[in-house]
DNA sequence: GCTTGACCTCAAGTCGACTTGAATTCGTAC
DNA sequence: GTACGAATTCAAGTCGACTTGAGGTCAAGC
């Protein structure tokens, strides 16, 4: 078994100390021991830390992915839970190409004031209709780099 | 021109009267007037929170979504700007299909622990080649309902 | 004239995901 | 044995996008 020290985490997969404490105090992560204070971490650690990264970029809370470890740690999500979230995430993709449909759309048209534009009213009106519009879904985060 | 009270805004649009209020403060939207208290709004500002909703919902932020709309209130956004936004969001919804597809393979595989199926640990190197896993990009919002 | 209810203002609170800072404690190298 | 550097704890701060609450105001209907 590989042991890491939390310095070495934090520099082979990127994420903070601070945040590595952090994902620990809200039992995302376990510390195998201490070396003095230091932390230290199984090496499988970095594998964990690639899931709960891939987790939020697919827009999951860190409550929600900390549901996807069993006890001891391993990936552990019922298998229909799982197909809930793959056809969510499904849905989530449906949206975004509407969205990026619209966008490219407004690009590249060459009405001088898109609400006159017929297109885009088709395009808004669509949108609209899937609910798109009044549902915040998506967002990004600020402009914080976690990595150095 | 078709003149709405705040409550009337509301009401159609979905968008609760404080953020309206506070949509006005950081000039997003702007009131006609007032009639007694109450702001009064032109019927046009639907149409631009449908706008604001669907900027959002692209991953813009508020600053940005104002930073879209001329002096004069009418949609203007720089056009690479908009392509640059698509070709995100089209990133974005490569990461949801790599996400999507480890789900339903997670889903179905009849492996006993994820760590140690072969499929498993191919996809997530490729989510890792990607980049997927250590570029923060995309979040759910919490699970606060604006509309009523 | 009075009540009612929808609106108002302003300050403060919330939520998630972290970061920052001050004061402290180690292991290691010299 | 002491200095150094990296890590520690704990409380508090930050950011965006709002919401909440207390206390005040107004137009319309009776």
């Amino acid at each position: 078994m590989v042991v890491l020290d939390i310095g070495e985490v934090a520099e082979r997969s990127g994420v903070a100390p601070s945040t590595l404490r952090y994902y620990e105090e809200i039992g995302l992560i376990a510390s195998l021991w201490r070396r003095g204070l230091r932390r230290q971490f199984d090496g499988d650690v970095l594998l964990k830390l690639s899931l709960i990264a891939m987790g939020k970029a697919a827009g999951f809370s860190l409550e929600e992915i900390a549901g996807m470890f069993g006890r001891d740690g391993r990936p552990d999500i019922p298998r229909d839970q799982l197909r809930e979230r793959a056809d969510e995430l499904q849905r989530q993709m449906a949206e975004l190409r509407t969205l990026r449909d619209i966008l490219r759309h407004v690009a590249d048209c060459p009405a001088p004031s898109h609400l006159e534009c017929p297109t885009f009213r088709k395009l808004m009106q669509a949108a609209s209709r899937r609910k798109l519009v009044y549902r915040p879904s998506v967002r990004r985060s600020g402009a914080r780099r976690t990595a150095p």
